[in-house]
DNA sequence: TTGAACATACATGCTCGCATGTATATTTCA
DNA sequence: TGAAATATACATGCGAGCATGTATGTTCAA
């Protein structure tokens, strides 16, 4: 019954979507590795050959829909608009998470599906350092956006870039409870446009925002 | 071992205390009834004394740590600067969040430390509800401010009111998560200002925000 | 003395982790 | 090249613990 190796990942793949489906379902505290193995069409054995325990398989289902913010906030960092590559970098990352739809449901599950405690320590670390990681970025980004005279005076970048952090998790938080109010080139692109207009020193640094 | 009708109440909230502190602790799943009762001294036949199930002590416990966002609004919505009143609705929502220990403990029960599925059904169409109602409170207050002229043209209502229980909400979620980097006169109130420069047509219509 | 406010006991059901079984790939070596 | 040796990819079974719900005591205030 041994399988190849195609196979065995193709394996692997099913438990993780398995599982992906009863935790959105049924929350991960309630969804039992019997549960996700039958779904997957395997038995629990599957489980403890691919994944530890089921910390491990709640993490190895949350790096398959990682979303690579680091890598496009690097891209923003060297533009000689800053605040014009950071909103459109927003833009794309709140269009990933609408369109792609395995990052949609790994987004609802950490954030309504699972609880951040001892079995997931590892998992809140991860997504700490991810914050960690988006603030640098973006607070690096205010500064030379400051530098440049884009930002208004008023707004400090330390603040800019908490705010910015915050007001996307916001957007994005929303627009997963009710996806339907949240249409995202009428609604999600205004929220963005109107946070940005905080941002900015005037209307005359702003680019088109048709 | 009867107690009296005041003993009685008290150990009701001895057994709410016990499960905050425990909630918060170790998650709401992986809190046994039997955990909650000792911690208070009691033993699981108070507990179902005093509630049907753990849904029903969740409730309660969430309830007793309700913020009343509605009339807070109430209050803004007739202000003749709509837009001021409700920046210093949202400063003291805020606030009441930050130095309100039980609230504080309770909302980062209900975001990190729980599970909204089926047994916490009515609890999550409780927030449901709550959203709704900031959203319609929000977006009279915003109407209103347009026909004013106080909001920037560019802003409609719609996406003002989204836009600001998104931000407000990211507030929220952030400064709970790292309550150190969050302070509410320094960092709070300057990150509400930033948004609030984004709804307004103009620099003059902003009130004295020392 | 009755019923409110608990305590205690028990039945039931689940889940996890592990240990073991087994059939088949894959490798190795003559 | 081909068959033995071994690693792989699961399935199955079992025990132990734990949580819930309920049924039934027990005690004391009114």
């Amino acid at each position: 019954m041994r399988r190849t190796k195609e196979d065995a990942a193709r394996t692997r793949e099913q438990l993780l979507d398995a599982a992906e489906s009863l935790f959105l379902e049924k929350g991960v505290s309630r969804t039992s590795l019997e549960e996700i193995a039958r779904a997957a069409g395997m038995t629990r054995g599957a489980i403890y050959w691919h994944f530890r325990n089921k910390s491990d398989l709640f993490q190895a289902m949350h790096e398959r829909a990682d979303l690579p913010l680091e890598e496009m906030m690097a891209q923003a960092g060297t533009d000689e608009r800053p605040l014009d590559a950071l909103h459109d970098m927003c833009i794309s990352a709140m269009r990933s998470v609408q369109e792609d739809e395995r990052r949609r449901r790994v987004f609802i599950i950490i954030s309504q599906k699972s609880e951040y405690v001892e079995e997931l320590r590892s998992a809140a670390e991860r997504q700490r350092e991810q914050r960690r990681g988006f603030m640098a970025k973006s607070l690096e980004v205010m500064e030379r956006a400051a530098a440049l005279g884009h930002l208004a005076p008023e707004v400090s970048p330390v603040i800019a870039a908490k705010a910015l952090h915050a007001s996307m998790y916001g957007f994005c938080m929303d627009s997963l409870r009710d996806p339907e109010a949240y249409h995202l080139e009428t609604d999600i692109v205004a929220m963005i446009d109107v946070f940005f207009r905080g941002l900015r020193r005037d209307a005359q640094n702003t680019a088109n925002t048709a």
